[in-house]
RNA sequence: GGGCGGAUGGCGGAACUGGCAGACGCGCUGGACUCAAAAUCCAGUGAUGGCAACAUCGUGAGGGUUCGACCCCCUCUCCGCCCACCA
């Protein structure tokens, strides 16, 4: 060692050395076993590398550094996002070719990257906008496309008036765009899609098969969304046909349900124990009821009940012809794309897609319309039918309204408070199949086309969207589920004998002073209001009045109001002697005068009057169960209950729990033919159309007499034509692709007639959903990569990434991976078998870096002020690795202070470069003779460093180190076996300081070539402990103890403090208790 | 509205499974070195009271459980992120 530390002179050094050693290639035919890191390989932009990709990247760069000093052979791979739109609106602004772009930013990237020194397989970078690389990616797509899973469907896109560009969904900043600021507006567009759905069910159950952490499971298991029910079918009377004979297809002869004269609603409900409670029914604007349209290319293949969610009389075959029949009928629990010949048609609609800001940091794999946005419309062809309103009188009105929610822009369904509106359709009712009953039907936006059946069943009763709708038009209100309460006051007891009864209970105000009539019971503890029971037959109200009459003697009473549903409480009722199952109805009346009736005198005996305000009523114990329930609803909070409980009335099925009653009716339904249990995922279909320049073509051509044609395999890659200038989308909102006669006009591989060229391009998810495949087989030219090498690297061990790509990118990975499996690709069914997320690095303040802020921290910068090792072990240490957390540069100091002692400590040694040969090979070498303090911190420090990387507790770590130093400094020597296993434990967080101390020390072979220090158990026991004396929990004294003594012996010590006789004051301790090696607590 | 996470000194953050709150780092104060400064080193550093030993208080607020609570339970406030009329 000659000096000072100086980084920038090492660093350069041991990463040119590395390199021409080829230490960090991962190797195909290794005897070892594998293990493969894995991290979101970056979007390369024009601001350079983030500080946040650091810290993401080095802390998978230390746990694949450990793992290789572990015995692993590590494939740690980069590569390039390099497809998206910053690239391409730069393009677009300068005219210079993306290409060239992407080049100069990968060329950039590549360099600060390899400054910091990451243990990358450099070999085998990637870059998906490489013609060698989207071969394979439009390769996966014609797969795709031959087991039906691509498909075309008509969707709503974003569109700039202004810009004439279709936009993304984050280039939409509040529905307007982001570059003019115009109100975007949707337009519909023929959209590639990718059937994502079908694989809803494994991608939501197979999470139990991986390790992820807990909150990326609930993530995903979130937008998978999947929510078990029922489907019930609705009858519809009054039905008129109508126009059966315009239709250019027979659809009576395909439609597959036996034809007759009843048409059906079908709904979707999670709560069909409510079915009872249901008092009308509303179908969305987009339902074909009152489109009248039939449509093709619906449902199909996504639905797994047997009928489509439309009237059957609207089922048409598909537009292939395949015949509707077979809609419906792929039952989804065990999907098989192997078997999915068909093109499924476009269920249109896509779920919201959700942008997730990340910055510029994380990777770019962030971009693209995602799925779907919710609520538009169906992917759907008019091809005949019925004509509008079938049935329906008041068409003209409903026609109106649904014009109008077509107006209403995103935002306006959404925001202002989303007022609930709708029509009633007049004409048509729609028949209750549990009971018979006729109910009214309503067309509502509140009501979504594209989730369910796109109709529901309204319990205004239990679900507050429907209680919303119900008030502002007077609908009626059926209470049917009770909640359920076990009195804590008097519980039921065991043997006693149980009756039920509906009972009352009489809330009666006097409007004079706000107080409420209760009783105060003579012969027990209580307080109740006025109670009692409902006779058979008898009406709730003229009860309670009754027996306020009866009770109480007041005669005058006017009703306000019934405090909701009924609750059904169990309680003992010790005057009767018996357990009690009463269910309540609470029923509020005002005094009119004061007027009283004589009250008998056997109830005068039994208690007497007391008026109770509101407050002394909560205040005051009052026997009253359900008391909670008729305050909240006296203050308004209206009687919705959402929540399970018991059934009433409700026909046989009263008295059931909700979960029996789910069971058994759904039973009941699917026996008579009016539904069944369903199980639906808000997931939708991948809108996989992009109307841009950079990315990859989609490679399908369009011939006038074949329809759609994939390419011949043969043909791929399908590679961008050069454009001179113009990267901007056209006029027509197509991709600029379609201004290049040259390269559209083409031949049909099929027919060799005139056929033109798809103009879509994919989004940029297409290259990242498989990347982790390409690694492992970068270079290979005949296939997406080598089977055996797949089964060598595949799964990956770990993959770290940003929480914001938890639902999109990690779900499409997912879904494309388990294509490949299932076409025998891809050796794994899930690709990851861990994942971890990092927390994001925000600016000084809390706030997001961005250009626009000048808050951006250029890492070069900080390399050449404090050099790579600093930064990596800053950003290590700064704080939790998966929470979010602000850039400061003060502790940059601190962490390049502690490099400095770390490098000062090699003055210390006793045989300071004394010997050539490697004086460390053993770890446990010096563990002979009596361990010293030294020892024993540097072996716990081992344990604390090893355990603190596997779980990602980087800033502990590097604080145990840094303890570890701290005693080193003080120490007047230190051995160079040591300073070797601590420069071990230093390595994967600064390798280059690590690497050049341990060559310092002799050694000729790279520390990364040694084996990750063990601890030695002997070092990790402690003869003596300090044990804490605590009186009443109060620290109050300590003593060192032998890790052996007795409880006894711990105890007698502990009371033989002066300190604890101080506290005990001369008192005789109650209970002392004893946490052998820790502390002894003495309680007085 | 729902889900997830969070709140600890002047600051970033520690605290295993309920057992000495504030590790480690920054900053600050004092001292050493220096003509001086930087760097480095040493000592101190939660608040209050006290010359001090020491005592009391203290982990967003309020309750509870416990011999003992940053940790567990209940209620609430605030902050972040994600989702959001999903039947």
């Amino acid at each position: 060692m000659d000096g000072r530390y100086n980084p920038g002179e090492i660093e350069p050094k041991w990463q040119a050395k590395w390199e021409e050693q080829g230490a960090f290639l991962a190797h195909d035919d290794s005897e070892k076993p594998k293990y493969y890191c894995l991290i979101e390989f970056p979007y390369p932009s024009g601001q350079g590398l983030h500080i946040g990709h650091i810290r993401s990247n080095t802390a998978m760069d230390i746990i694949a550094r450990k793992r290789r000093m572990e015995g692993f052979d590590v494939l740690y791979p980069i590569g390039w996002d390099a497809f998206g739109l910053p690239t391409e609106n730069y393009a677009i602004k300068t005219g210079i070719h993306p290409r060239e772009v992407t080049r100069q930013n990968t060329d950039n990237f590549r360099r600060q990257l390899k400054r910091i020194g990451f243990s990358f397989d450099w070999s085998r970078e990637i870059n998906t906008t490489d013609p060698g690389y989207f071969k394979w990616t439009q390769w996966i797509f014609l797969q795709m496309l031959k087991k039906g899973l691509a498909y075309k469907a008509k969707m709503l896109i974003n569109w700039c008036p202004s810009c004439k560009i279709g936009l993304a969904n984050e280039e939409v900043i509040d529905g307007k765009c982001e570059r003019c600021g115009s109100e975007a507006e949707k337009r519909e567009k023929e959209q590639w899609m990718l059937a994502i759905t079908k694989y809803a069910e494994r991608l939501h159950d197979d999470l139990d098969t991986v390790d992820y952490l807990e909150k990326i499971k609930i993530q995903q298991r979130n937008w998978i969304g999947r929510s078990e029910g029922a489907i019930v079918k609705f009858r519809i009377s009054n039905f008129e046909f109508r126009n059966r004979s315009n239709s250019d297809v027979d659809w009576i002869a395909t439609s597959k349900t036996p034809r007759n004269d009843e048409e059906y609603i079908e709904v979707f409900t999670t709560r069909v124990d409510t079915l009872f409670g249901c008092t009308y029914v509303v179908v969305a604007p987009e339902h074909a009821l009152i489109r009248g349209q039939i449509t093709v290319n619906r449902e199909q293949g996504t639905d797994d009940f047997s009928h489509p969610s439309v009237l059957n009389t609207g089922q048409l075959p598909s537009g292939r012809g395949a015949g509707s029949g077979e809609q419906g009928t792929d039952d989804f629990s065990h999907p098989s794309p192997r078997k999915a010949e068909e093109l499924p048609s476009g269920r249109g609609a896509g779920s919201g897609e959700q942008i997730v800001g990340s910055g510029e940091q994380g990777t770019s794999l962030r971009q693209g319309y995602g799925m779907a946005k919710q609520g538009t419309a169906n992917g759907e062809q008019i091809v005949g039918g019925m004509e509008p309103g079938v049935g329906i009188k008041n068409w003209e009105e409903v026609r109106a309204y649904i014009d109008e929610t077509k107006k209403k822009s995103e935002m306006d369904r959404t925001a202002e408070g989303r007022e609930k509106t709708g029509v009633r359709l007049e004409g048509i009712m729609a028949v209750n199949p549990i009971n018979g009953e006729e109910v009214p039907v309503f067309v509502a936006d509140y009501v979504l086309g594209d989730y369910g059946t796109g109709a529901v069943m309204a319990v205004p009763a239990h679900d507050t969207r429907d209680f919303a709708f119900a008030k502002k038009y007077d609908l009626p209100i059926r209470n049917v589920i009770m909640p359920h309460l076990i009195d804590k006051k008097n519980p039921p007891r065991e043997g006693k004998k149980s009756v039920e009864r509906n009972t009352i209970h009489a809330l009666v105000k006097n409007p004079k002073d706000g107080k409420f009539l209760c009783l105060e019971w003579k012969n027990h503890p209580w307080i109740t209001f006025i109670v009692g029971g409902v006779e058979e037959g008898e009406d709730v109200v003229e009860a309670a009045k009754r027996e306020v009459l009866e009770e109480t003697g007041f005669s005058n009473l006017e009703y306000v109001e019934t405090l909701g549903g009924k609750v059904q409480s169990e309680y003992f009722a010790a005057h009767k002697d018996e357990n009690r199952i009463a269910n309540t109805t609470a029923v509020v009346f005002e005094l009119r005068d004061e007027t009283r009736e004589p009250v008998t005198e056997e109830e005068a005996a039994k208690h007497s009057i007391l008026w109770l305000s509101l407050d002394e009523i909560r205040n005051r114990e009052m026997t009253c169960a359900e008391l909670d329930f008729w305050l909240a609803r006296l203050e308004g909070n209206e009687g919705v209950f959402i929540d399970d409980g018991i059934l009433t009335d409700s026909g046989t099925f009263s008295g059931l729990s909700s979960s029996e009653a789910r069971e058994k009716i759904s039973a009941k339904l699917e026996s008579e033919g009016n539904g069944k249990k369903v199980v639906k995922y808000k997931l939708r279909d991948w809108v996989f159309s992009r109307q841009r320049y950079w990315g990859e073509p989609i490679p399908v051509v369009h011939c006038e007499k074949c329809g759609i044609v994939a390419l011949p395999e043969s043909a791929l890659p399908l590679e961008l034509p050069e454009i001179d200038g113009g990267y901007s989308p056209t006029d027509t909102g197509e991709s600029p692709l379609a201004k290049i006669a040259s390269w559209v006009n083409t031949t049909c591989p099929t027919c060799g007639g005139p056929a033109s060229r798809e103009t879509d391009t994919m989004p940029n998810w297409a290259g990242s959903s498989w990347y982790f495949l390409r690694y492992i087989d970068p270079r290979n030219d005949s296939a997406l990569a080598d089977p055996e090498k797949l089964k060598r690297y595949m799964p990956v061990d770990w993959y770290n990434g940003g929480m914001e790509h938890t639902t999109l990118h990690l779900l499409y990975s997912r879904f494309w991976n388990k294509f490949l499996y299932d076409i025998g690709v891809a050796p794994t069914s899930e690709p990851y078998q861990k994942r971890t997320s990092h927390g994001l690095i925000l600016a000084e303040g809390g706030v997001k870096m961005s250009k626009s802020k000048g808050n951006v921290i250029n890492p070069d910068d900080i390399v050449s002020d404090f050099g790579a090792d600093t930064l990596r072990i800053y950003e290590m240490f700064m704080g939790p690795f998966d929470q979010p957390i602000a850039w400061g540069e003060n502790g940059l100091v601190g962490s390049r202070r502690f490099l400095e002692r770390v490098w000062k400590l090699q003055e210390k040694l006793t045989t300071h470069n004394s010997s050539a040969t490697s004086p460390c090979a053993d770890p446990l070498a010096k563990t002979s003779g009596q361990p010293t303090k030294i020892d024993r911190l540097l072996h716990r420090t081992i344990v604390k460093v090893s355990e603190d990387i596997e779980a990602m507790r980087f800033n502990t770590a590097v604080s145990s180190m840094m303890i570890l130093v701290n005693a080193l400094e003080k120490e007047p020597s230190i051995s160079n076996e040591a300073f070797g296993i601590f420069l071990r434990l230093l390595s994967p967080f600064s390798p280059h300081i690590a690497e050049e101390c341990w060559a310092e020390l002799g050694n000729t072979e790279s520390i990364f070539l040694t084996e990750w220090p063990v601890a030695d158990p002997v070092m990790l026991v402690e003869d003596t402990v300090k044990i804490v004396v605590s009186v009443n929990g109060k620290v109050r004294d300590t003593f060192e103890a032998s890790v052996e003594a007795t409880e006894d012996d711990l105890k007698a010590k502990a009371l033989a403090s002066d300190k604890v006789a101080k506290f005990l004051d001369g008192r005789e301790p109650k209970r002392v208790i004893i946490i052998p090696g820790k502390l002894v607590n003495v309680v007085v």
